[in-house]
DNA sequence: CGAAAATTTGACATGACTCAACTGGAGTGG
DNA sequence: CCACTCCAGTTGAGTCATGTCAAATTTTCG
């Protein structure tokens, strides 16, 4: 069930006694959308924090233009959110989207508080897990600065193949920055090597 | 002094008694950097996080063919280190270098742990500043994938117009993700307008 | 099977880079 | 106080990476 999957990585951060858990419980929803279902919509307030139990969904944002920008993907043990909108209770830059038909543990931004006030080491988790988040983001920035188009596909391919066969191809051109014609252009040229 | 900016800071995120400011004392210490000076380098470990009270610091990486990738600067309130080595104790990717002489708070990993359980207010307290940090980088992502070269230099020149006239412009390039020159040349052309 | 969505391909355009030369301070030392 | 050097910034020529537009092809899925 989606609950335990959510302890068993809660776990991984934190050891929580049975007791604790019991008290974390009625604050955590369990939830499912299909595919192409919003979680969040830009411009809306982002109500939810959501660990992905199983699924897989993303994160973009739409500009002036109407062009989309992937800022991230998120499948089974990871988070989505817009973590700025739900931390303010302030509308939301980006979107987000199931790609798959999705289950989620999600709580409220209030639900989040009166967690981290009954059990502390929840509060530690949620720490380490936006520790790791912020990191995870830092680096992405220094990646995409010093690499090129061709190198940097590459190792998304290389960190993340499960998405690759998962996500849309367009998606992942704009995730990494480019244009869906030059990624293919690339992996045509890959191909040929 | 250092230590009353450092708590000032702290008080706009949680208020701390004087018995609890007592406790965080022993593990902070006060340092001053020369104009050029390291606070960290690539491959070491990360020893501190540091609180600027008073200077100017860039982060930045050098790739393999010795260019350098400014990640970020920190000015008065901003924090400067990097976080991923300094969390989990590991090798550096990144440089910490002070851009003039500058006045810091800093605290070990182990301090840090220490602060925590002593006050468990202080865990909340980096919590949000590191949620804060979060949203941020993400955001940074958003923007640099959205906008081209020169919609970013005049975003970055609206937000940090502080940074802009403290800084070397070819940092700034570096920070933009693009060269030194082309920057110039936008520059320039803005100029002209 | 047919329609819509995703991908590929090619021609052309351009934003941004590199390299190299030049300009203009800001020290520094004779 | 001048000459010299060093570093940052500017400018221009040529190039390359990547984008845009449009059409053709393939895949997906109802």
């Amino acid at each position: 069930m989606g609950l335990d999957a959510f302890f068993n990585y809660l776990s991984t951060y934190v050891s929580l006694s049975q007791d604790e858990k019991e008290l974390l419980k009625p604050f955590l929803q369990q939830k499912i959308y299909l595919k192409g279902q919003y979680i969040v919509q830009q411009g809306n307030i982002c109500l939810y924090d959501s660990f992905v139990v199983k699924g897989c969904v993303r994160t973009f944002h739409l500009d002036k233009q109407g062009q989309e920008h992937v800022i991230r993907f998120a499948i089974e043990s990871w988070w989505a959110a817009d973590m700025g909108s739900f931390l303010k209770e302030a509308p939301a830059d980006y979107n987000v989207q199931c790609l798959e038909k999705t289950e989620v543990v999600q709580f409220t931004y209030p639900s989040l508080q009166e967690m981290f006030g009954l059990v502390p080491k929840f509060e530690r988790f949620f720490r380490k897990i936006i520790q790791n988040a912020f990191v995870a983001s830092e680096k992405r920035i220094a990646l995409n600065f010093s690499l090129d188009a061709k190198e940097r596909y590459l190792i998304f391919s290389q960190l993340y193949p499960q998405l690759e066969r998962r996500v849309p191809q367009y998606m992942i051109a704009s995730y990494l920055g480019i244009s869906k014609q030059y990624l293919s252009e690339l992996k045509s040229h890959l191909a040929r090597e």
